[in-house]
DNA sequence: CGTGCTGTTGTACGATCGTTCAACAAGTTG
DNA sequence: CAACTTGTTGAACGATCGTACAACAGCACG
């Protein structure tokens, strides 16, 4: 198509392209960012289908070939985007959580996050599902989520920890029994945040924000009851 | 595998495959059904990859072309086996949930249900994510969902109305303010159970099919609770 | 300005994709 | 047994897939 006459031809008969570079040349770690950016993009805007080379690499402004320069292959470039999304949430909730200074509003900070913008896009949350979708037959991506989702885990249930902690400190210092079962609240909290996104991905408008976190802090708050009740019984 | 050697033997040239047919015709509502059998066996086996026209034909038994010929194209298949996915699960948890003869027998029944082969099973919940991830970009698939899943969340609607109904029934004869919330109860338990499953198809160790009964049961309770005091104050 | 390193390009390749369609044949009918 | 209907086959098509690779070119350096 091009050939390589491009460049002298029009250094000779077009002075104005003459000068520019027909590419710009990236260090490996910026290129690399930017290519799992644009397959994050094409996750978004097609589904599974914009896992494609072309698609990406059209979306990046990059030819096919650059894709197998920076990733021994398609699989990893999905893995190391699965991995960059899962570290920027994570990383985005702990932030909001540490803005807060008491447990309970670290929770509630924590919770509000997950339900706001840019956690709770559809787009978003597709991305996801798609994600979930390919992890049982991809072991880069059971890789990843070994590796990073169990910081979402280690977050809820730290969380979960510092405010039950807290709510009984007053009765006997640690809550007996709470422990135990803090392992099955973290879970079932962790649960019904995906659920929730889910059912909101699948269907938007069947509830609104608000809601969600109040359904969240409705199980948090039971939670602190029975631990409460199981610390005076 | 291949069709009957039931014929007689009266072949002249061939006695072994002389009369054996090639094939065996079906009626188009059997075959549909073994080609929806066959791509829900495939999404087990294979995940998104195994959605292919010559994989499920393989799976199938029978060549490439005859899917076209029940099927208008590959998307209205797999929307017809997502449907056939849908019902089948809303049929065994209603049977499970009609078996019982009290309110909270029901509830108890449908989640054990849920939470039981062969809903429990790894694949199964694999080919939930498969669907779900397709969701966004496949119209038929949107279709179906709106048509079908509005089932599941109208079961488990039914199942709370009773529960709380019964349980505030010697109070005051209608739960105050439950039937506001009935919703939003609804919309937390089916996203739990959603959740949990998720959570279970991403990692089957990390809790027990009995510890899942716990986490809804103890949100229904607490539902009840909250409806009971609704009532009462 | 020439040289070298290497990020980048774009073609090429074989495999597989979904779909089409003419031909075949199973099973029913007269 | 012949005629007919129609479920079924399998080759063929063009498109697209992931990857490989030789050539090109940006840019730092001497």
């Amino acid at each position: 198509m091009k050939g390589p006459r491009t460049r002298a031809a029009a250094a000779v008969h077009n002075p104005l392209e003459a000068r520019r570079p027909r590419f710009r040349r990236q260090l490996p770690q910026q290129r690399r960012a930017a290519l799992i950016a644009a397959t994050i993009e094409c996750l978004k805007r097609y589904g599974h289908d914009g896992l494609s080379i072309r698609t990406i690499s059209a979306q990046a402004g990059v030819s096919v070939g650059l894709i197998n320069h920076h990733f021994p292959n398609k699989d990893e470039l999905v893995a190391a985007a699965f991995s960059h999304f899962n570290r920027e949430l994570v990383d985005t909730l702990k932030a909001a959580a540490a803005r807060a200074d008491t447990p309970g509003a670290r929770l509630r900070a924590f919770l509000e996050a997950s339900f706001s913008p840019p956690n709770l896009d559809a787009d978003v949350l597709a991305v996801w599902v798609v994600f979930w979708g390919l992890y049982r037959h991809s072991r880069p991506i059971q890789r990843v989520q070994r590796a990073t989702y169990t910081d979402y885990v280690h977050l809820v249930r730290g969380l979960l920890a510092d405010l039950v902690g807290k709510g009984t400190e007053g009765g006997r210092g640690r809550a007996r029994g709470g422990g135990a079962n803090l392992r099955l609240a973290a879970i079932g909290l962790t649960a019904l945040l995906d659920g929730l996104w889910l059912d909101w991905c699948l269907e938007p408008g069947k509830f609104r924000p608000r809601e969600a976190v109040a359904l969240c802090e409705s199980w948090v708050e039971a939670l602190c009851r029975r631990a409460a009740g199981w610390n005076s019984a």
